[in-house]
RNA sequence: GGUCACGUAGCUCAGUAGGAUAGAGCAACUGCCUUCUAAGCAGUUGGUCACAGGUUCGAAUCCUGUCGUGAUCACCA
């Protein structure tokens, strides 16, 4: 492909210069056709030529199509201005014999990446409450791209950082030391911790809603009366003093809530390289803060707190009684970072659009700190809505399927509900409702908004997990049949179908994808590419027999095919992390 | 109100480095299991690409405005 498009070129221009005397440096944009069936292989509209008129561009055209055709290239036809380029046999007989031959990662991937390492901070969940379909999006996401990345040679860190200080657990505290303490804790530790979170919150808003009609005053100055709201404050204090009966309850929670995350993750087969936690971080952002207090920070005389001007806006740092807050953490988990990886070529936060504002904020204070020389980027993707709202882990959707344990849950009984009659094991289910689950939320654009529905987002009909995944085994079992490795090609007898050059032509536009994927880390273009492929392997497989072909030339083709498939659909679900099944 | 996204078939989404006749899946209807795994394949129906201007040989795609939806604008994280 790639040499096709260097020779048009070099022939273009010498076109240009001897028979326009032109003297530029046009460089054609060709694109892949496997879509319609009436154009060419290959194409370029010869409107793009913006020196030239039209006559003058069917002239060129004439001319290029007379030079370009060889052993690989059949015919070329102008067709609606569109210079249109076919393929020979010969051409699809290549590519099989290299996609057999090589392996995929050198022939779909460049090699200029290598020794770059990136560290990519995704899910970064709060320690108050369990994992939920927001976190999924953030978790999914970040974890393909990691994925990917490790895939094109470079090094990569996965990162989280758990948020375990600040007014969030102290709320917590408080309400296992009032209303929990001496109860017994049954259920799944995150799941514990998110109860006294929800249950502080109805407790606070009963409060203000006494104080409320006690005072006849409204929302924002109960708030500043409640006793409860005085007790969390006072208990973050103390835990930022390092009080010891507060950090006994603090941990003691902490410990639940993580090995909570842990199950979750291994469920969806997702790992970390390393687990930060704010508790360790935030100081050193509270010491260099303090440390650039006059020249970049400004101290509120009035009251000691510490704020930056962002647009015009005054950005608290440091609360007036010395605790600290998000933006404080963010500074000192990067100076850790950096401290703990030398020679980082980027680091990407993948964290939800909402939190915009707030790193371009926390960009431009790195900047004036001078303190980080890798490149930071913060990768955002859009929400996951229910009912046209953000998904807040406290909003119990129909069938209670707002958390991640609970979508698992309800994907598995579906998936053994419908196929009941094929009596699949436990470990087949499970892959087939990790795959449906993975695929279903990667599939759409990350920077559009996730309507949540259960009905659609989790149907197991059509374009979802499960028919890749399917695809897959039903192609292995063709090769589990026969040993195909002593096989050799022959052009002699080389016989393809039309179906057969779709397919290759798709393979071949693989690189294309993942480049593509890449530079716009939209997870949705590899999905989508893997769909299609998928789509016409099924029409391969029900046109094309292939064990039962009479002909034994066309059947080792067909084999071969086959057997590149797999490769493909192997190389491509990896990326993905969409388990891969043996059989079903 | 300011800022940032998004608006494509009844529903869920592709397509946006301008380019040929706007594509899939679900839903509805029609065929195909004695045949390598029917979790599939093939087909029919369904579109004023939110609306109005502009740029261009050419706009779903770029620009401007209007409308609609969502996020954000905390001494929460």
């Amino acid at each position: 492909m790639n040499f096709i498009i260097n020779k048009i070129n070099i022939i273009s221009r010498n076109i240009f210069i001897k028979k326009f005397k032109i003297y530029n440096s046009f460089k054609f944009l060709l694109y892949n056709n496997y879509y319609n069936k009436n154009f060419g292989d290959l194409y370029f509209n010869l409107s793009t030529l913006y020196f030239l008129n039209y006559k003058e561009q069917h002239i060129f055209g004439k001319i290029l199509g007379k030079k370009i055709i060889n052993k690989y290239i059949k015919n070329y036809k102008i067709i609606n201005n569109y210079f249109n380029i076919y393929y020979t046999n010969l051409f699809y007989f290549k590519n099989i014999k290299l996609f057999l031959k090589k392996k995929l990662k050198k022939i779909l991937i460049n090699k200029n990446n290598k020794k770059k390492t990136i560290l990519i901070d995704y899910s970064s969940p709060n320690s108050n409450k369990p994992l939920h379909l927001g976190h999924l999006r953030n978790i999914l996401i970040g974890s393909m791209l990691a994925n990917i990345y490790k895939n094109l040679g470079f090094k990569v860190i996965k990162s989280q950082i758990i948020n375990n200080r600040g007014i969030h657990i102290c709320k917590c505290i408080i309400c296992y030391k009032l209303f929990f303490k001496k109860k017994n804790i049954y259920i799944k530790g995150d799941h514990f911790v998110g109860k006294l979170y929800i249950e502080f919150e109805k407790k606070l808003n009963k409060e203000i809603k006494l104080l409320t009609k006690k005072y006849n005053i409204n929302k924002k100055k109960a708030l500043k009366r409640s006793k409860l709201l005085k007790l969390v404050n006072l208990e973050l204090i103390k835990w930022e003093n390092k009080n010891k009966k507060t950090l006994k309850i603090s941990n003691k929670l902490n410990n639940l809530v993580i090995k909570g995350f842990k199950e979750t993750y291994k469920k969806l087969n997702i790992e970390f390289d390393e687990i930060l936690y704010e508790s360790d971080t935030y100081l050193l952002g509270k010491r260099i803060i303090l440390k650039n207090l006059d020249n970049i920070f400004n101290l509120n005389k009035n009251d000691n707190s510490i704020y930056y001007i962002y647009n015009n806006k005054n950005i608290i740092v440091i609360r007036k009684n010395g605790t600290s807050l998000y933006i404080t953490q963010e500074i000192g988990t990067l100076l850790y970072r950096i401290k703990r990886h030398k020679n980082l070529y980027k680091l990407i936060y993948v964290v939800g659009n909402e939190q915009k504002d707030h790193f371009q904020c926390f960009f431009e204070i790195i900047k004036k700190l001078n303190i980080c020389k890798y490149k930071l980027f913060h990768f955002s993707y859009n929400n996951v809505n229910y009912l046209g709202k953000k998904i807040k882990s406290r909003i119990k959707l129909n069938n209670n399927i707002v958390l991640i344990d609970e979508l698992i849950n309800f994907v598995n009984k579906k998936i053994k509900k419908k196929f009941l009659n094929k009596k699949l094991n436990n470990n087949i289910i499970y892959k087939l409702s990790i795959g449906a689950i993975k695929y279903e939320f990667l599939k759409i654009n990350p920077k559009k908004i996730i309507n949540f529905n259960i009905k659609n987002t989790l149907s197991l009909k059509g374009n979802n997990g499960i028919y890749i995944q399917y695809t897959y085994v039903r192609i292995l079992s063709i090769i589990k049949k026969i040993k195909i490795n002593k096989i050799k090609l022959n052009y002699k007898n080389f016989f393809i179908k039309d179906n057969e050059k779709t397919l290759i032509k798709q393979l071949i536009d693989n690189k294309n994808i993942i480049e593509k994927t890449i530079k716009t880390n939209d997870t949705s273009i590899l999905i989508n590419y893997l769909y299609i492929i998928s789509k016409t392997i099924n029409n391969f497989y029900n046109y094309n027999k292939i064990l039962k072909t009479k002909n034994l030339n066309i059947m080792k083709i067909r084999l071969i095919i086959s057997k590149i498939i797999l490769k493909f659909l192997y190389f491509n679900m990896r990326m993905i992390d969409i388990p891969i099944l043996k059989n079903i």
